[in-house]
DNA sequence: GGAAAAACCACACACATGTGCGGTTTCCAA
DNA sequence: TTGGAAACCGCACATGTGTGTGGTTTTTCC
């Protein structure tokens, strides 16, 4: 049995999706709010599965409400309402801790199935959303992959690893098993090929650039 | 009429593929290949829409397959075929451009679903996985949104990011209109705060935690 | 088999940094 | 109105860092 919370301001969509859920063998609605405000209230005794979100909400809005809401309970699934998918807003819901979506439109059965599917451990979104959600994902995590205009030795990576886990020449020489001028060495290597002078812009440089 | 290529090594699926494909009103089969090799050869005259790559393919790989077509031919769709959804490997692939992917006991009326999805921009992929990808877009992306916990004054930060730029402490003096010694000041500070000892260790952390 | 790249080692020296201590002024909220 | 936080300033000293120079050995690749 899934148990389902409704936070919608529209009593006609709040009240419709309570029936159509309760009325499904297997869920089941334990509560249905008007508001983020006492949805958070009530959060500590309800025993939730997963959360229908409307993100435009009078007084809180549906973003706040997911941070907070991930806060005091991590574990809830939380599905964003939404009417149009705008990816940044969905972008913002995903980032708060929404795990999916559902457009206001969704049909009846998919929507029993979008539900069932963010209790199960999934991320049900459109495959337009998601899409976008994977462009973004490779601008940042692909950089580990490509990027090797800025070719560091992997014995490079090592030293600047370490220097910016805040080790010094010393610790990072007893680390590597190598001595301290050896250390020396590869970082005025590292500078020259990332064109920098000191430890801090190095650091900073490669991790934006996703090179360690 | 969208036009699809497969390489796949297993004869049986990728002519199964193929005939469903041609069997199906409004899709087209304008290649099918057993390795990599041979399909990147013929990408200059093939006019395909969406991509069927299978990942694991004998010789070049299919994700090295994949960035090599991307590089030919960005606007290609490009969906793995997977046996199983290894949550690393489709990281991978999706970094290296593919934008879904497909088991490959998929049933043809989703797989065709899923082909019509990547050629009109969409992402099909199990939920499942794009939760992992959510995953991990969260900790990237929404960084700069939330993190308030570590709470570095205004001023902490400026100089935080000077540093990070590569100047050193004078330079950072000049740069803000205050002295060195305030300049000092404020790292121990920073340092107090983030929990650490060197310049490197407190940009590292910055920028991973988001703060600058 | 020879060249290139990577990893290794060493010394010297000016300068930057990290850390200890001491302080003042200003502003906002309890 | 008072106490705390932020921003500011100053000094001293040990240690770390950046840069120059000179090398050797091992691995990798054509």
């Amino acid at each position: 049995m899934i148990k389902v919370v409704i936070t919608e301001d529209n009593n006609t969509i709040r009240e419709g999706l309570a029936a159509l859920i309760n009325g499904t063998p297997g869920y089941s609605c334990v509560g249905a709010f008007s508001e983020c405000e006492s949805f958070l209230a009530k959060i500590p005794t309800l025993p939730a599965d997963v959360v229908l979100m409307d993100i435009g909400l009078p007084g809180m809005s549906g973003i706040d409400g997911i941070v907070k809401a991930k806060k005091m309970r991590p574990e809830l699934n939380i599905l964003m309402l939404t009417v149009y998918e705008d990816s940044q807003t969905v972008f913002k819901a995903l980032c708060a801790g929404a795990c999916g979506y559902l457009v206001k439109k969704t049909p009846p059965a998919r929507l029993l199935d979008a539900i069932k599917d963010a209790n199960d451990g999934g991320a049900p979104m459109s495959s337009l959303i998601a899409r976008q959600v994977i462009d973004v994902f490779k601008q940042t995590q692909g950089k580990q992959n490509e990027e090797k205009d800025t070719e560091l030795s992997s014995r490079e990576k090592e030293v600047l690893t370490s220097l910016s886990d805040g080790n010094n020449y010393q610790e990072i020489a007893d680390r590597l098993f190598i001595s301290v001028d050896t250390v020396r060495h590869h970082i005025k290597n590292i500078y020259r090929k990332l064109h920098v002078h000191s430890q801090s812009e190095a650091v900073a440089k490669a991790i934006r650039k996703g090179i360690i």
